[in-house]
DNA sequence: TATGAATGAGGGTTCATTCAT
DNA sequence: TATGAATGAACCCTCATTCAT
């Protein structure tokens, strides 16, 4: 993932590169990406400002770079989405798949979410967009009903509120995942029936 | 410099205030807060910076008072819900009014929800959570399966995400909201009657 | 808004500059001249900035006026000390009386004493200046030997420290000021005696 | 003005922070604190603001800095008053070192002297203060007579003003610092007489 | 006698970025 | 691999002052 040039020695003590993205994308998340400058993920790593950009060329490109690595599972998922028949299972696998991607990458994408206006001036925020048409194609069906169409990006949002948004609800963690995925399923389950 | 000779725009006397909300509001909307700067917003109102100062202490309490001018409504529809029965009719009722709120400060809430990251730093963060949490509290019955809890948030944030992330399905506006609308009124229903 | 309807409190009526001159006093020498701010002044006689520019052509202004009005009995006292015989009473007195004037205008004196690098640049400085100039002629013998002069100097600023420096100093104010008094009398008549 | 192209001013390598600190004093000393702005400095050192930050956090601890390297011998004289017997010998020496710590950083004490009001809310201002209560301690006798105190404050002040006030005094400064110190020595050795 | 509304200049500060070493 | 030093643009904000009403 990290050193592409050899694949044998490249992550000793002091893989900066690596630790740069790590703690970039905490403070982004944690504080917004515009909150978070550059001297601060410096500071952090206790190195200088000008060591970040012999790493990255730019403070967006740090993004873009998490960002890359972080979204390749959905590549991935809409890819393999494309190859199945347009089955219920086939959608309620989607479902369950991107719940998972979803949790493997939770900072990353409470940070898309919560800094939309910033990101939608960045690269990131098209690729992003692309990423989630992609998605949608592979799990609505165009002839539905608009109703029914609705109710499956209902279905994605409604993962993307609950890795966030529903944290105020009190509950086992490991269940309130649970409940959330079921209710998605739900909605893509209903929307496939009414066809 | 600008225009002060023509006597084209002469009927802003004393509307300064609104117009500066306003303005701010779209700039805010379409930009960010963080990347609108008080010079922007001057030069859109062919004014000074100073003179935002005169009316307003800061620019978070620009914001400020437009978040507290147009939430009131929910405010109002909070405390109507904790006076009405907890019937499904009542929950219906509510999710129909929060989509008419919704539909009439369409920009405040596209801010609201883009901007997550920096609000929440901010003042009107804090209070948007809380007037989030009296929604919550009259659409969702504390005791009800953990599912159901979280069908009542997802028709919540069906009705956020639909006011700006269904714009790439094309159909006739009204016509998508009828359906956002539908799909979460679905939502506690079927929570309300697992009850 | 404020309170400016109701008939109560009718005191204050064309005393307004008085005012304004009262409570600039307090601010500038509490915070200093370029701490304080003319809003400032405004709010704590809840009137509106502009109102003080119908008092006062400017900043300076008002502190000219204040400095105009609390400063003539060093005028008087300069006057005075010109038309006496050199003697050593005469000396003695001028500080005594000298000490009067300072206690009686504290808040000016101690304004000028922290403010000096501001005041320098402002009308008042040179005023002040050159009435000091005219305290040393009536109290120092330019004939005298250098060492006597300063001696005199010192009495002069032994007052001026005396009322704001010596606060560390716990004891009775009353006996403090006499204890000031004696050293100063006690310089001058040293510097006399010389002679 | 400013001097780019001529070679004569090449010896400066490193010495950023140095030359900032002596630029910024001798305009702290001359126009006062608040006067003088961060854009002039930097002009006067034919670099931008923001390379004044680079060197230092903020305004003030430019002061700072200042203060702590130019005030450090005053910490070593009340360190070595206070190993000492309390004689009057000791005072005398006291006197006389402060004296020519004076004369070593003059500006700074020039600075101090004239911008109180201003520096009380700073940092140094507390330092500073309880640098002089140190001096006091160790120059005054607590069970002396209340005048006697005063004498020896009004030595340290005479000191002080000496440094200033006097110039309107004209004679050679040498003569002029002698007749000072004199002075000072005088008020501690009576006061210590009295004893 | 005041006020409401506004201005122009300037304040200190922060930022992403560059480049010689 | 990094750092030290610096920049230019922009930021939010405050100030004394003005003037029509």
């Amino acid at each position: 993932m990290s050193g592409t040039m050899d694949g044998t020695k490249r992550q000793r003590r002091g893989d900066t590169r690596q630790r740069i993205q790590d703690v970039a994308l905490e403070l982004f998340a944690e504080q917004g990406y515009e909150k978070t400058s550059l001297r601060e993920i410096a500071e952090c790593l206790d190195v200088t400002k000008a060591a970040l950009y012999y790493h990255f060329k730019t403070k967006e490109e740090i993004l873009v770079s998490i960002f890359d690595d972080l979204t390749q599972p959905i590549l991935d998922l809409i890819e393999w989405g494309r190859r199945q028949p347009h089955t219920l299972e086939t959608k309620q696998e989607i479902v369950r798949r991107y719940s998972e991607t979803l949790a493997g990458a939770a900072p990353l994408f409470r940070f898309m979410q919560e800094n939309q206006a910033t990101v939608r001036e960045l690269r990131v925020g098209e690729t992003f967009k692309e990423r989630m048409q992609g998605l949608r194609e592979i799990i609505i069906d165009p002839h539905a009903d608009l109703v029914d169409q609705v109710r499956c990006v209902s279905a994605i949002f409604t993962l993307h509120a609950g890795m966030f948004f529903l944290q105020e609800l009190e509950a086992d963690p490991e269940k309130k995942r649970a409940a959330i995925l079921e209710v998605a399923t739900d909605l893509v389950t209903q929307a496939h029936h009414n066809a």
